[in-house]
DNA sequence: TAGATTGTTAATCGATTAACAATC
DNA sequence: TAGATTGTTAATCGATTAACAATC
């Protein structure tokens, strides 16, 4: 069971999806619902019902027998799984047009994630501030990550300089790495990197809108 | 065979994976380098190696046994898959932060998608040109759609607008879109949706870095 | 009770991994 | 030829789908 120095941790596809049911959910919520059943559920994501059950089942919660989930409980119990019922403080890398993006992207509040500080090399962007967010130079990861003890950061500098921005969220002690960069990044094993790729969703829509063409002729 | 109305079209994993190839490729061509193995490539990717070459094998590309591909070409058959050897005219609906962040975005060029008009429900936005794109009224969609034979939108809206923004593309004839808002968006069969979860990432780091650190205890 | 829904087990399907023959 | 690598086939694994018993 060596598993590639990683851990089995559940279906990570149900994983991913988690954030959506979260969304409907809290809208729902907010419309003053109180009680949604997995097919209900299931009709407002899309997937089928039984996937919507096993990726309930593995955030541990669970509903009544012949009425379905309450929806605060059912929150409060994914939010729970997903590490987003506490605030993760986090330190973005690369204030380009994507890094100021995200940082002005308000959403990730409500997902666990709150930027405290951002750093680039460009000394024109130092001291700035975007979206309320402090631009620091790049020697100050270590020192301000140590001082607030900052473990997840975010990558949003250019390819030929991610591995380097890498290196020094690494020797700054952060362990979870969103990586935003096409590249690889080689890190100890300890470090947990998320590689991010927009250009992939967008491949899948032209090579499946494409098919979907070819079928109606 | 049925399918659910839609089509096989390979290994959707893969698609998903070719953007990064790309990637990589290219910047191997910038550095002057004309042939790489599935094993080299593999390695820069982090992916296993058969799993580089299935990828490979479904764009059609051709190697030379013994020696490996010529990276020229097999940039270019990867591009035709995916239709990236042609530029698709997009249009954005909804320009908050994560729409201007896309439309300044200049990696999509070089990926085939060119964002050549916005759309905003907000008068105070319409009129003004962000990163070189025209915003202009929801109103505008359908005769703009139709004069260029735009195909192609991007959905950045609040979710609970997104469903409107979605009913005003379909009548345009839009028949692929990109929806980075969190719903379900409900269209014709014709109409290929993409949907884009930026939080699906944040979940799948956080809870696999939690993974990580209860193995090191 | 009757109807609805959860929770779980078994069957299917698709992607990944392993292995190796063919070829330059 | 010897070494390296492609291209493909078979085996494995994990996720999805189907089915249904248990329960309110």
């Amino acid at each position: 069971m060596v598993n590639k120095g990683s851990v089995r941790i559940g279906n990570l596809p149900g994983i991913r999806r988690l954030p959506f049911y979260l969304n409907i959910l809290r809208r729902l919520q907010g419309d003053g619902k109180n009680i949604i059943s997995a097919v209900s559920l299931a009709e407002e994501t899309g997937h089928p019902t039984p996937v919507v059950k096993k990726d309930i089942e593995m955030t541990g919660a669970a509903g009544k027998t012949g009425v379905g989930y309450d929806i605060d409980s059912l929150i409060a119990d994914i939010e729970a799984f997903l590490g987003w019922n506490q605030i993760h403080d986090a330190i973005l890398v690369g204030v380009g047009n994507l890094g100021s993006a995200l940082l002005g992207y308000g959403g990730f509040k409500s997902h666990g994630l709150q930027f405290i500080a951002a750093f680039d090399a460009d000394d024109d962007k130092v001291g700035k501030v975007t979206h309320g967010v402090e631009v620091l130079p790049l020697s100050k990861i270590k020192p301000f990550a140590a001082r607030r003890n900052v473990r997840t950061a975010v990558i949003t500098v250019p390819a030929d300089s991610a591995q380097q921005a890498a290196d020094l969220l690494v020797a700054a002690g952060i362990t979870r790495i969103w990586n935003f960069a096409p590249v690889m990044l080689t890190v100890p094993e300890t470090v947990m990197v998320q590689r991010e790729d927009l250009s992939a969703g967008l491949a899948e829509l032209l090579v499946r809108g494409r098919a979907n063409e070819n079928v109606e002729k």
